[in-house]
DNA sequence: CGGTCTTTATAACGGCGCTATAGGGCGCTC
DNA sequence: GAGCGCCCTATAGCGCCGTTATAAAGACCG
């Protein structure tokens, strides 16, 4: 692979350092002051570049979109998998949720997009993040605390988090409101079971939880 | 009140009309191809109208789609009320979730723009659209079956309800998927109580459920 | 019947996303 | 090391957008 360093040379290294400006510029300008008022013009004068260089390597304003919001689901991603989860799987999952909705409220531009925009196919970085949380529901189903096949329950806690997320975000009220407990607290213990008797020496019970597909 | 009938003269009428035409048009474009192919120009060659006229009308775009959304409101009340309620409040309740779910798939765009937009102040529609809500768990309230206060459950079945349906439209799955069944029994569930044994003449309960504001 | 004021049309401004065209400079080939 | 080819970027402009200054037309009041 790295058989001929050159390769990966001056232009080509400009050219991702052009990239990655247009997309600093982008995204500042979506955290700043919203997707209304992203134009390319004012990415180009934020970056220091003329339109065609933009469409040259982004092809239009939405795929230039499109390459911002992958970034923020790594970012998003990323932000959910700090501080290691507890030891107790189904706390980990309730601390999900509200770290969940903690990024949510840090960039709503940047989770408007990502959620609320309707797109043919997911892309890899949104199937990545949907499949962290998919890692949370397995490992309480792994064991034998979940009451609901993996993917039922995956999809109900996202609705759950989500739908508390974009209505603060939108406004409705206040962040931290007590409906956003109820609801995380609520949905957990609908989804899973209480811990066995600690006498129990095997924390998985014999019967999985797993339905099939 | 009615003292002078001829004060709504034919220009009053007129004017009136040509709203109403303008509404309409909005409303058609917006249904058939979305918020983003919604563009001044063409409601007016759809109404039948000018430029200046929409502006003398409505202030400007902004506002002419809020009025557009108080009538989807209003519409969106109705729907909710259509199909007077089973007589058990819980069980209103539940198909109000799924007579929900009906109206945000039936009308993807008029949802988005309700539900979506960051609004400073909500609307007087939007706010009795929610009383409607409110309404339905102060219902269950009155029978003793509510283990919440009604502010908080009728936040958190929204929330449910909401994450649901703009995940759905958002294209994340297909319409009646399990989690849409999971996510509003689990809020039932946990927001409500069973009903009493039959036996017991009276349905209420003697320690109310409302809690202190 | 004349004046006023609401309502509408004409035409244009500035900004938007996007691109046809062309030129400059790096990298490859000999 | 010289020349060429191609990637990348800039100039300038198209068609569309939301919005509005100006002014004409006509319903209402006296």
């Amino acid at each position: 692979m790295a058989v001929r360093q050159s390769s990966v040379g001056l232009r080509e290294r400009e050219s991702e350092s052009t990239r990655r400006t247009i997309l600093d510029a982008t995204e500042a300008i979506l955290a700043a002051r919203g997707e209304e008022a992203l134009s390319i013009r004012e990415v180009c004068a934020r970056a220091g570049v003329t339109a065609p260089t933009i469409y040259h390597h982004f092809g239009d304003k939405a795929a230039l979109i499109d390459r911002v919001v992958d970034a923020c689901f790594v970012e998003f991603d990323r932000t959910l998998r700090a501080r290691p989860a507890p030891g107790d799987p189904v706390e980990a999952l309730r601390s999900g949720f509200d770290r969940y909705i903690d990024y949510g409220l840090a960039h709503p531009t940047h989770y408007r997009l990502m959620f609320s925009r309707r797109r043919a196919h997911p892309t890899p970085a949104a199937l990545a993040s949907y499949d962290g949380l998919r890692r949370r529901v397995a490992a309480i189903g792994a064991v034998g605390r979940l009451r609901v096949p993996i993917e039922e329950a995956t999809a109900a806690f996202w609705c759950a988090v989500h739908g508390v997320t974009s209505l603060t975000i939108a406004g409705f009220w206040q962040p931290g409101a007590p409906a956003a407990r109820l609801v995380r607290d609520a949905m957990i213990t609908q989804l899973t079971r209480p811990a066995p008797f600690p006498r129990r020496s095997r924390p998985a019970s014999p019967r999985g939880s797993e339905g099939s597909a």
